[in-house]
DNA sequence: CGTCTATTTGAATGTACTCAAAAGCGGTGG
DNA sequence: CCACCGCTTTTGAGTACATTCAAATAGACG
């Protein structure tokens, strides 16, 4: 249950045994239906969650209406919003579960506690938000110079697993074009590179 | 010298006076001319600066050669490439100023010596990192799910004192339009809102 | 097999881009 | 003081990429 949190976390810092019982401790295991919604816009986001398995989504929801994924989340992956969990303050975002899916759930109490004790997971958290930054970053990038296309097979390339996964309506919303578009690309890459 | 970045880690952490003479201590003052280059890309970042007095700009500059500015930085933000220095591998970003600029910067290892002698700061620390997350994925969704127009409005109220600073080729290429455009919008705005 | 949801297709539309040219603006030197 | 230069912004015509809306088709599940 908890081997590939350790792996996870063991890929920055070292871990003595009580450090990581203490650690496992302090997690909450959740298994969800799909379709749950862990996070709602409004309220305060009270978790930072490790999928086991499955698979979720955060997703912004506009003055019109429309979703915005800002990521997917898949197997060894962390999800939250930072910015609400850090200053509890109200969430611009929704968190939901695309599949039946296992979570680790840290809440502010307990990763309080857990770098009171064992500091060096701070390294791990803000390795975290590096990452999270990095991601977005270069996301931004991608949205403003690049075409619809190329962010598709970008998003194929750093989500390998994602698409059989999820309905395209979504990976639409992620790559910010409508879902109609994404059935274009999907036939011109079809088309162009029939058999490799 | 001091005043403005010592106002601004108190806002976060409260400091003594021995503390304050530590960190202060730490910063290397630079004055540079307009269009300096303070990093290039393919080099290692090797500072964080904080702003006294001028402008800059991080920008990137894609393989067809057009440049995205992914922040501009005015009196009391700081500009880095987090990234870059964070994990000393080479940087994907250009640092300009665009003014006659005065900057406190501090390195790696000052800044290593800082958190040694001075824990607090790792607060401040993950704060401008935080903060800079939440800016970044508030200008993805934007930049996703609104028009150039409304894009533009809101770089005007995020950073009055820039518009008349700098060229509007430089906003546009924030914004994520052609500089054509950033005038076609300017005129439809002057249309729409003559006095009011 | 029928129903519900997801995806594809096509036509008409829109938003923003490219390219080229003109106009504006600020500084410098004669 | 004015003329000229270089840089920035504006304007306009033609174009491209992606959207919207509506309808048809395909898939999944009971």
């Amino acid at each position: 249950m908890f081997e590939n949190i350790l792996l996870n976390v063991s890929r920055n810092i070292t871990l003595t045994d009580d450090e990581k019982n203490t650690f496992t401790g302090l997690l909450e295991r959740r298994m969800v239906p799909r379709k749950t919604v862990l996070l709602r816009a409004g309220d305060i986001c009270q978790f930072e969650a490790y999928i086991v398995k499955g698979c979720a989504r955060i997703y912004h929801v506009d003055i019109n209406g429309c979703e915005i994924i800002l990521s997917f989340a898949v197997e060894d992956w962390w999800i939250s919003d930072l910015a609400s969990f850090h200053e509890q303050k109200p969430s611009m975002f929704f968190i939901e579960a695309l599949e039946k899916t296992e979570l680790l759930m840290l809440s502010p109490k307990n990763k309080q506690r857990l770098l009171h004790e064992v500091p060096k997971f701070e390294r791990i958290f803000r390795i975290l938000i590096e990452r999270s930054l990095y991601t977005i970053q270069n996301r931004l990038l991608s949205t403003i110079g690049k075409s619809a296309m190329d962010r598709y097979l970008e998003f194929v390339d750093m989500y390998p697993t994602v698409p059989p996964r999820v309905p395209q309506y979504h990976i639409a919303s992620y790559i910010g074009v409508s879902p109609e578009f994404i059935s274009i690309i999907r036939r011109r890459l079809a088309s162009k590179a029939p058999i490799p």
